[in-house]
DNA sequence: AAAATAGTGTTAAATTTTTAACATGTTGAT
DNA sequence: ATCAACATGTTAAAAATTTAACACTATTTT
């Protein structure tokens, strides 16, 4: 049991745990530079060791200092954070998920981005090639019936 | 200021906010049955008040009890709680969080969902003959380049 | 190598959150 | 119309979170 509930965290502990999952991984100076309301220096490193002692996180040495980093791999905490988004303000709807998706705006868009949605799109390209489970599977349609798909 | 910040909500707090997003409104005793490690039926009553005071929640009379609703409204809240979720896990990448959708297997699909994916099918059918801006937008692509969508 | 800098660990006080006891009012059934 | 059941409001104690001062160690700079 334990460790996984995201839920039962503390504000802070869940302000540095999506930093620290946000960042891949990150420092005491890294976490303090992105906190809102920022506590002081000392009160990070607290708050980061007891997240260590409850088994959330992990560190590594580098040099000096101690880079922390989750011990739920992102994935995981992604698809579980995504499964309670979707319970919470989507009822539980995969679709309803895309159609907000696809309503939002987006401010703007790095190069480095461009390039990682490049590679995306010719992914996806080839897994549509190979098959209409992931469009039945994105409705949640049975197979009997057929699904729409631009694109 | 004040109100918006999902983010300062202590944990209970929280809980008790997604609990009335979910359901869209909640009494006391709704709320009680949701909450995970309930604490007493007083003390959920208490949190509400509190929520209230501080302005996230209203209520309205039904008889002898309150019913609970967020003031910030549901698509409001959705919509940050997406861009949230897309900057901690997704990169602020739209198309990673689709792409992390469709790989989700979802558990089963009430005939109640069906109908309503089937409305949702017909009118991004409606939009997408429209314009096609909206391909553009998911993949947060330059109009001059063309875009591929799954739908 | 001494001083300054930047890190860690310990400890405990201040504050906030969480809890629920108790008092009170209102509805509904007998 | 009285009693039980079920609401709400007030209040304050208990627990947890949050904060940071202080002591110490290792690097880096002068």
């Amino acid at each position: 049991m334990g460790v996984q509930d995201h839920q039962n965290l503390s504000r802070r502990e869940r302000q540095i745990m999506d930093i620290v999952y946000q960042k891949k991984e990150a420092t005491a100076a890294q976490v303090l530079e992105d906190i809102p309301d920022p506590p002081s220096y000392t009160t990070v490193r607290t708050l980061l060791r007891l997240l260590e002692n409850k088994g959330h996180l992990k560190h590594r040495q580098d040099g000096p200092r101690y880079i922390f980093y989750a011990t739920v791999p992102r994935e995981k905490a992604q698809e579980s954070a995504m499964r309670k988004l979707l319970h919470t303000f989507f009822d539980g709807s995969k679709s309803k998920a895309v159609a907000a998706l696809i309503d939002m705006d987006t401010a703007r868009i790095s190069d480095n981005e461009l390039e990682e949605l490049d590679q995306l799109i010719k992914q996806a390209k080839r897994r549509v090639k190979e098959s209409w489970r992931l469009c039945l599977n994105l409705f949640n349609r049975p197979p009997g019936r057929p699904a729409i798909m631009i694109f």
